[in-house]
DNA sequence: GACTAACTTAACCATAAGGTTAAATAAACA
DNA sequence: TGTTTATTTAACCTTATGGTTAAGTTAGTC
């Protein structure tokens, strides 16, 4: 806790847990027993990944009487991915070398 | 541990310090001493975050003497792009909502 | 062969994460 | 008012994380 937003998010990314439940969630807003019905864990486990979800800001909830709808925020996730992007340059230079490397190869067959 | 691959991943980025590590292997491999240079903490905590990329399979360390020059990954960063990517559709659909919402405002001036 | 440099491993510690069960809350319902 | 339904909070347990210092290891160098 008390960490900076990326960490947080990506630290709640890390757990197939709650990622399911976010896929969920991109379905559509529901509650939090319909969020716990596919897992075999407790629910106080599920309120607690939802805490952990809602402190990254990736999710937030409602009340409606007594149930808590939840629903999916993506501003973390564009955050997450706008970082991840800064090294897509990286990786596609690396393609770029790759292919080189096989064109190379290609124009001198009898080096192999 | 013995966690899935993304989980891995998403851990992996989860750290202020590791972000900071893959930001300096985009720039060229090194070694972990330089690595280590800019934090202040201690080497083996160093290596213990290195350990974690390693496991991830952001990072991967050679040997040359007695350096262990470090290399960025980033087939696991393309595979948490991708994932993340799968919600893009989502947050562009919410930012058209949006826009219809303001369009909706301006078309009925008087409204509010 | 001893010394130094660059790391890693081991042992330890405090705190956080992820789960449990049992008790508390909140709101509708009879 | 008492009960049921939906959810959270509390207390607890176990294991993982992130750091430390001290002791290896590995490979050049005097």
């Amino acid at each position: 806790m008390q960490s900076d937003p990326l960490s947080a998010t990506f630290s709640a990314l890390a757990d197939p847990t709650r990622r399911a439940i976010l896929a969920r969630l991109a379905q559509g807003e529901t509650t939090v027993s319909e969020l716990a019905a596919p897992f075999e864990m407790s629910l106080p486990a599920v309120t607690k990944h939802l805490k952990v979800l809602q402190r990254a800001g990736l999710v937030c909830q409602g009340r409606q009487a007594q149930w808590r709808p939840c629903r999916l925020e993506t501003a973390p996730l564009q955050e997450a991915a706008g970082w991840i992007e800064e090294y897509r340059r990286f990786w596609e230079l690396r393609l770029d070398r790759l292919e080189d490397y096989l064109r190379a190869l290609q124009s001198q067959p009898g080096k192999t």
